[in-house]
DNA sequence: CATATCGTATGACGATCGTCATAATCCAAG
DNA sequence: CTTGGATTATGACGATCGTCATACGATATG
């Protein structure tokens, strides 16, 4: 609602910041919005709703729904990367791996919500158009740098990875009412992709 | 319900049966378009036009979309269960094991579309009701067991095996405005299939 | 205090959504 | 041909969708 006003000379810096703040906002809405309920699951309306604003303001940021959308995917995959860079640097390479794989596949403790919002946006993403997916492209992109990094593993074993987390996180949360199942998707990814990386790595 | 009394049992299996196909080409219909453009992307207008009829019969065929959410979701699973059922009884295991694989992976080669339909549906189905998740959560444990039988598998490798072949299927499409990284994820995921499944097996 | 500007709110538009009551059409049986 | 039940079509409803023109209110400057 309010916010704090420098009185020094960047107040015009604060001006521009607060519209920045307010789509920022916006887009961090969106991508979580989208994640839950699906890219054509939510309205205009509501993420606004949700942002603490009116709809009808919405074009005054973005151009249409589907700029959002591109944005929402840049944003999405970018808080992943950051959310694991820099995890283990002091463990071994052996140890990172299974402790980044770990965790990605456990997702939020808290929410229960996947961590892995490539899972939850690919398809949606695929059926959408040329920005979209060029944004969700270079997101991939740069997951698939960070996890060769962070789990101590080759770019074809970072992508296989990826790919297998991805497939663990969809399937599990699809059969979220059988609950053993959804464990048993997680397990067996988890051990595959224990024994390739150690046999390889 | 209704029962008729059978003077005739063709006429009453024909009667039967008209409802029945139009009923079953509405659901054939609805399993392809959201696959195609996601469920909510979709609607009932839509699936009853490309099905040769108008929208205002729809529900004397089902009570409302989300049941026939589920019943497409039962069909796609169903049709690539019978898919891949009896694919090459004479090859070995091996052999077995990388000839689905391939297949698996590569989609349909006339459209170009993902062959999983598990891999499209997913988080579609993660977002929807108890019934909905209820039909594909069915649908997965029968893909598992012909995973299981038709690559020659132990049922977790299988399950693995499903799970990466869903994310490597999601993530090239979702990618698909760059061809050559899509080709880079099925390589990947082929390869550390390909790789794990000889060791143990 | 007056004013110009920027950010947001109001309210409306055509289109499409899921749903349903009801009318029109088909077709086997008499 | 007539009839009656099964099947599909017509048309409409309230709600919600994406989009936009426009009016309001706060703020920084003079």
């Amino acid at each position: 609602m309010d916010f704090q006003s420098a009185d020094d000379g960047s107040v015009v810096s604060n001006l521009k910041t607060r519209k920045e703040e307010t789509r920022q906002r916006i887009v961090e809405t969106a991508s979580r919005l989208f994640q839950q309920k699906g890219v054509d699951g939510v309205g205009v309306d509501e993420i606004m709703r949700e942002s603490g604003l009116t709809h009808g303001g919405f074009y005054a940021h973005f151009a249409n729904k589907e700029a959002l959308v591109a944005e929402a995917c840049t944003c999405a995959l970018q808080q992943a990367s950051a959310k694991w860079s820099g995890l283990g640097q002091l463990l071994s390479d052996d140890a990172r791996f299974e402790q980044f794989m770990n965790e990605y596949l456990a997702g939020d403790p808290r929410t229960g919500a996947p961590a892995c919002p490539a899972a939850m946006l690919g398809p949606d993403v695929a059926r959408r158009g040329e920005a979209v997916q060029a944004a969700y492209t270079a997101g991939v992109k740069r997951m698939i740098e960070v996890i060769a990094k962070e789990a101590g593993a080759e770019r074809e074993e970072a992508i296989a990875m990826f790919a297998a987390m991805i497939g663990a996180t969809n399937l599990a949360a699809s059969v979220g009412d059988d609950k053993a199942l959804a464990a048993e998707i997680l397990q067996a990814t988890r051990r595959q992709l224990l024994q390739c990386g150690v046999a390889e790595g």
